[in-house]
DNA sequence: ACCTGCTGTGAATCACGGTTCACACCAGGA
DNA sequence: TCCTGGTGTGAACCGTGATTCACAGCAGGT
């Protein structure tokens, strides 16, 4: 019964916009009315449209990594899980191509694009700790995992998101492709089968 | 003596205002500054600053392939033609970076995007053809090379620019794990020695 | 009932930066 | 010399989109 209050509704509307038509196209007018509120309310609650969605790209970075690092808990062995992870964050990017692009690559100004790095960072980070340990267990060849890391969510975010149009590989094959590259790129040998996922849980009640 | 024409007084100062400042300080009012002319001066010669732009970048893609073209060439090997590539970018990436980063990772306007894009798959393209070719000869694993080479954009942009400002790893160490990274990415063994580079011709005599 | 503070409204305002234009200036040809 | 076309000038113009603000409504407290 309790409605929702307009601040979260001003997020949940944005993100709307975002997945919908991009980033280009969330104006403060289009958000409001989405949100159903006027321009100005969205004033009430933020200091400037780049706050608000400095909220949004954090609500959605978040829900990403808690995803990525669900994937990489499923598994012990710490190159299962990170091709799992691998496999999670492709699936989910070629499911809402928009919004991935958006959160990925699109044109945003300053005060966002601060929060996007800070995306990057810790997903980079996620990735490096479990490079490190298997390098440390002896299941990889020695290496920079930060640089390994980095390389990896350059070369997905290419993959996935640059060539948006061009001709539509099914998901399935692309994803295939992809935990192959990675394998190779943490010089790991070629898995004989995609790694496991773990099950999504329902995200919106 | 012969003075240089406008039109290209604007290109080479508007790639001076990018490499100095990023692509956010370029107004038309900085570029005609740095050029010594008036901002409607731009107009005789360019329908729009966009148009401008795309010049600036087409020109200096060019100039980026070939030099990674030329590394290439140099070599008979495929395998070590790439790496030879690698190291010729991310050389001239890390000697000119706020460039790179404009050429690579700045937001810009539309125009000029599709310019970059042009970039991307050119750069890809060259990348794909030498993978193809060093599959066929059995010297690297099976694979899909368009993706490979995408990955590889992806990975050096993602070191070389990502971190602009993080620990000053000397050019060389990153180098070298760059190197590293894409002889495992491409599934060939670590090279023991960094390939060796064509000789720099003059740019700007 | 009467304050009072909080929230919403949406047209007006403002900042920013690209683009235009009326006015020179100059070189070369008639 | 007198045109004429090409070029340069820079202040004014204009479109876009974020931000403000004077004016309500409304709930809760006295």
């Amino acid at each position: 019964m309790s409605t929702v209050p307009t601040a979260t509704r001003l997020v949940e509307a944005a993100e709307r916009v975002v997945a919908a038509h991009g980033y280009q196209a969330a104006s403060v007018k289009a958000i409001s009315a989405e949100a159903g509120v006027a321009t100005g309310a969205l004033y009430r609650h933020y200091p400037s449209k780049g706050a608000l969605f400095a909220e949004v790209f954090r609500a959605v970075s978040d829900r990403e990594l808690a995803a990525l690092e669900r994937a990489i808990a499923h598994h012990d062995d710490p190159v299962d899980g990170l091709l799992a992870g691998l496999a999670t964050f492709a699936e989910r990017a070629l499911r809402a191509p928009r919004l991935a692009r958006a959160l990925l690559d699109e044109p945003v100004d300053a005060p966002v694009d601060a929060e996007r790095l800070a995306y990057r960072r810790r997903h980079r980070a996620v990735l490096a700790e479990r490079i490190e340990v298997a390098v440390r267990r002896g299941a990889l060849p020695d290496q920079d995992p930060e640089i390994t890391a980095a390389g990896l969510v350059g070369a997905w975010a290419e993959v996935l998101v640059g060539p948006l149009a061009e001709q539509p590989t099914e998901a399935e094959g692309r994803i295939r492709a992809l935990i192959d590259l990675a394998a190779r790129t943490v010089g790991a040998p070629p898995p004989s089968r995609t790694p496991s996922l773990p099950p999504t849980p329902e995200e919106t009640p």
